[in-house]
RNA sequence: GCCCGGGUGGUGAAAUUGGUAGACACAAGGGAUUUAAAAUCCCUCGAUCGUAAGAUCGUGCCGGUUCAAGUCCGGCCCCGGGCACCA
């Protein structure tokens, strides 16, 4: 009988269109059943789908499957976050429109996603650039600024003075514009903030709660938020200048409050612009610090700079005259634009006073009393001490000092503890077109007031022609202009931070239908919270605090009954492959796809020579890096799919290494995973031509049969930890391999034997299935099953099976192994001593010792312990 | 700079609670099959010494705790992610 062939191509698509014709993915909410919601993070549209993708969305299908198959009801939505830069920058470089590019770049991924097999409920499919998904973005804007929790402040942007355009971070490169090349400046405008900062609190409180995230997650998200107490301090300027007269600094530690010795503030603090009106140098120094981008790793690594504004504050409780300075790290939109200085105390200030020759005082001793630990000539002292030099709190510790001091400024009128945050308002506004319009009007007074709820959605116009500066939306008078209860107004022209339509999407799918609400309520809290959430570790602190936040908002207007939005979180590694480069006179680096390359291997597989495949040119090896544009290197997985299979290409991603790592992408490791697939293939067939006579007595079985059946049951039990508590897919794919491996040597001379191979062979299908669906789907209906493998039960352990008769102990002598024996399972302490003791390998290393200690780990280890 | 990860054979990795370091796979080498190739199957595969049994060393570096450390503690080096307008 001819075998048939292993066909990944026509077996695919068949699979899929079975899925399709059966809704086999569609979800609907039913109380009797458990539910789970697995969400995957939202693609952008960028075009077509990379190896990222291809990543995050196997694992999120793999979970969705292998709960599918626990019985439950599973919601698994796909979407698009469907506003940003990137459709601006390529609707110019196309000569098209930003919506017209979105959408053509959906339809081509959306097909991606279903060539591999992804059990999507599409009914339930978002795209944030509708406004049919933007629309109750907009109402609950309005919302939040009814209740207070939005307001509007200047805040600083990257400004182009020669596009007359701000800039996105990304877009200053080398503090200059990317298209006009100009020196980027910072600008003041106005701009609308979301009060996460009243929320800080809970943000952090409730991170106690996600036990099923990431620790590392939960910490950055800590550390982000960075709640500190301390206390504000208030200092009297020597003279009132420009209507002020006193300047207030936040500090965590007052403790070292007699050490200050300057004041700084920020070069657009009104101090320092006033007295900059007659101090040319000092405005000459505000002019530069223009000059440096709204990012903080950029103003952590500059060169720390000042000047001297000629004013002085008054310390409060000593009285002496402090000199106040500019200072370029110190910044106007982050708390009150000021900060004390204690250069004894903080190394920063310390290099700031060392370098313009400030004094420095040092207040605090450390507790040892050891001079050498604490050397002010070279370097600040941070730790915490014994106060010196401070009058009465002389001698006092941090605790004491902190509450004595701030007792004695809050006396004085010239403090108040305070807990403060590093997480700061949450700006939202964004000067570009392809975003959801702010839903704000500008009256003629000044005034700024909400978009009516009948009025909204505010439509962001689609036909539209770039010009590569401003905004469409901002050149149009038609559209900006408007009218309000009867007097004319402005619309506001500015789109959010689509950090906004990524903060509430998960929520979305669970109504994404609805055209009356935001969420249907009684949806909403049956899917919600998502079970298990997937996404980039790049996004753990921006996006997922967003999204928590906008839980909590979304919770307190009613629209949902839980806390916390994810329950719990896998963040998957980045996914790299081999990079290849040609370098010109300039040293200026060309970057050369894999694809194009050929490459010589010595014989420990290590790259020795490579070149271009057609010209032969050499090329240098780059090593292997982040699939990226600028390197050259991204795998299309199209080309991949075409070649082996989703199958293949969803083994081999699962396979390669634990999720949270970095995956390196190398082509041999996939043909290695299509050879798995082939190896189960043949089994199943191979196993069809002895078939099973009659079910077997599995509690009557040979020593042999045994040990197969027990290897089988090992696996079952391993990979539904590794699949479902663990998240290792990869170790539950090698221990699959390792069974495929005994049954491929196993007997199949009698019935019994064919018996235990079926029932092996039908539980490798079931427990591949959630990884590579298609070969299991096709294997299940040539086992003679009918129906969606899905639907079968998982299998489940015989305990029984486990039982081993005996079993393999290592014996030590001092912690190195010297002998391995087998003994039977129910073997004693003193029967394990006696047998490792006398094991001829082990008399060598204790003969002329004595035996001090025998640690015995049973069923394991014993451990001589002689000298 | 700050916060968070990671570092184990030629390579990707495994070792789940402190208890046999290297499962599983890739590459490489040898062999079988074949007119040949592909495919498939079998064997070897951390280093050094040894005919072998086995011995010594070995999880980025230095030190510590322990009967026992890849795993815990202290210090250091290197690589990666995030840093609020890329998404």
């Amino acid at each position: 009988m001819a075998e048939q062939q292993y066909n990944p191509k026509e077996i695919e698509q068949q699979v899929q269109q079975y899925w399709a014709e059966n809704q086999s993915f569609k979800a609907t909410e039913n109380p009797d059943q458990e539910k789970f919601y697995c969400l995957s993070m939202f693609p952008y549209p960028s075009g077509r789908l990379h190896m990222g993708h291809v990543r995050n969305y196997t694992i999120g299908d793999v979970v969705s499957r292998f709960q599918r198959m626990q019985g439950k009801n599973v919601l698994q939505p796909m979407g698009w976050d469907a506003f940003g830069l990137p459709a601006e920058n390529a609707a110019i470089n196309n000569n098209t429109a930003p919506a017209k590019w979105t959408y053509a770049n959906i339809e081509y991924m959306k097909n991606q996603l279903n060539s591999l097999g992804f059990g999507y409920d599409w009914d339930r499919e978002v795209a944030t650039c509708k406004s049919d998904y933007y629309r109750w973005e907009q109402w609950f804007f309005t919302r939040l600024y009814e209740k207070g929790l939005v307001y509007k402040k200047n805040s600083t942007v990257n400004w182009d003075p020669v596009d007359q355009t701000v800039l996105a971070n990304e877009q200053v490169i080398d503090g200059r514009g990317w298209r006009s090349g100009a020196l980027v400046e910072q600008k003041e405008i106005p701009q609308w903030f979301i009060k996460i900062t009243e929320y800080a609190d809970e943000l952090l409180a409730d991170l106690e709660k996600l036990e099923e995230w990431p620790e590392q997650v939960r910490a950055m998200q800590a550390n982000w938020i960075g709640r500190s107490e301390g206390v504000d301090i208030k200092f009297d300027l020597q003279q009132t200048v420009a209507d002020i007269d006193q300047l207030s600094v936040y500090t965590t530690r007052p403790d070292t409050f007699y050490g200050v010795t300057y004041v700084g503030v920020a070069a657009q603090h009104p101090l320092a612009l006033h007295a900059a009106k007659n101090n040319p140098e000092l405005a000459a120094f505000i002019e530069e610090c223009k000059n440096t981008k709204v990012a903080e790793a950029e103003l952590a690594t500059m060169e720390k700079k000042g000047c001297d504004t000629g004013l002085f504050a008054i310390h409060p409780l000593t009285g002496e005259k402090l000199p106040i300075w500019g200072a370029n790290f110190v910044l106007m939109d982050y708390g009150s634009g000021a900060v004390m200085a204690v250069p004894g105390h903080d190394q920063r200030d310390w290099e700031f006073a060392t370098k313009y020759a400030l004094p420095i005082k040092q207040v605090i001793q450390p507790l040892t009393n050891n001079a050498t630990e604490c050397d002010l000539s070279t370097s600040a002292y941070t730790e915490k001490g014994t106060l010196i030099n401070s009058q009465e709190f002389d001698g006092l510790q941090f605790e004491d000092a902190f509450a004595q001091i701030a007792q004695k400024l809050e006396t004085a009128g010239y403090g108040a503890k305070k807990v403060n945050y590093r997480l700061r308002d949450w700006g939202v506004s964004r000067q570009r077109y392809w975003g959801t319009p702010i839903p704000m009007l500008n009256l003629e007074n000044g005034e700024s007031v909400p978009v009516p709820a009948e009025q909204l959605p505010v439509v962001l116009p689609e036909d539209v022609q770039m010009n590569g500066t401003t905004s469409p939306i901002k050149d149009n008078p038609d559209w900006s202009q408007t009218s309000y209860q009867g007097q004319p107004a402005q619309r506001e022209t500015d789109t959010f931070d689509t950090f906004m339509e990524s903060s509430w999407y998960y929520a979305r799918y669970s109504s994404a239908q609805n055209s009356e609400a935001m969420l249907d309520p009684k949806q909403a809290n049956y899917w919600l919270p998502v079970d298990q959430y997937i996404g980039g570790i790049e996004h753990a602190i921006l996006h997922l605090l967003y999204s928590r936040f906008f839980h909590k908002l979304l919770r307190d207007e009613g629209l949902v009954e839980s806390d916390e939005p994810f329950k719990r979180l896998l963040c998957q590694g980045m996914v790299l492959a081999d990079s290849y480069y040609t370098e010109d006179a300039k040293g200026k680096k060309t970057w050369h796809a894999p694809a194009d390359v050929s490459v010589e291997k010595d014989d420990k597989g290590r790259i020795v020579n490579a070149w271009l495949t057609t010209s032969e040119e050499p090329v240098i090896y780059g090593g292997m890096t982040k699939m990226s544009k600028s390197k050259n290197n991204g795998i299309d997985p199209q080309k991949v799919i075409d070649q082996y299979g989703a199958d293949t290409v969803r083994l081999f991603t699962m396979f390669a290494a634990p999720p949270e790592q970095t995956l390196e992408w190398v082509d041999s490791g996939v043909e290695g995973a299509n050879r798995f697939l082939r190896r189960v293939w043949k089994l199943v067939h191979d196993h069809l031509q002895n078939p099973v006579a009659e079910q077997p007595d599995m509690r009557n079985l040979s020593k042999e049969q045994k040990a197969l059946r027990r290897v089988l049951h090992r696996t079952i039990e391993k990979v539904s930890d590794d699949l479902g508590r663990r998240q290792t897919f990869n170790t539950a794919i090698a221990a699959i391999m390792e069974l495929l491996n005994h049954l491929q040597k196993a007997p199949q001379q009698d019935n019994t034997d064919r018996g235990i191979m079926r029932e092996a062979v039908e539980a490798i299908l079931l427990l591949l299935n959630p990884i590579t669906p298609h070969i299991c789907h096709e294997l299940w209906h040539v086992l003679g099953h009918q129906g969606d493998i899905e639907t079968a039960p998982w299998p489940v352990v015989d305990k029984d099976a486990l039982i081993e008769d005996e079993k393999l102990i290592v014996v030590q002598v001092n912690g190195k192994v010297r002998a391995k024996i087998t003994v039977s399972a129910t073997a004693q302490k003193a029967e394990l001593e006696d047998l490792a003791t006398r094991h001829t390998n082990v008399q060598q290393f204790i003969e002329d010792k004595t035996i001090r200690k025998v640690i015995v780990v049973p069923g394991k280890l014993v451990n001589i312990v002689a000298n």
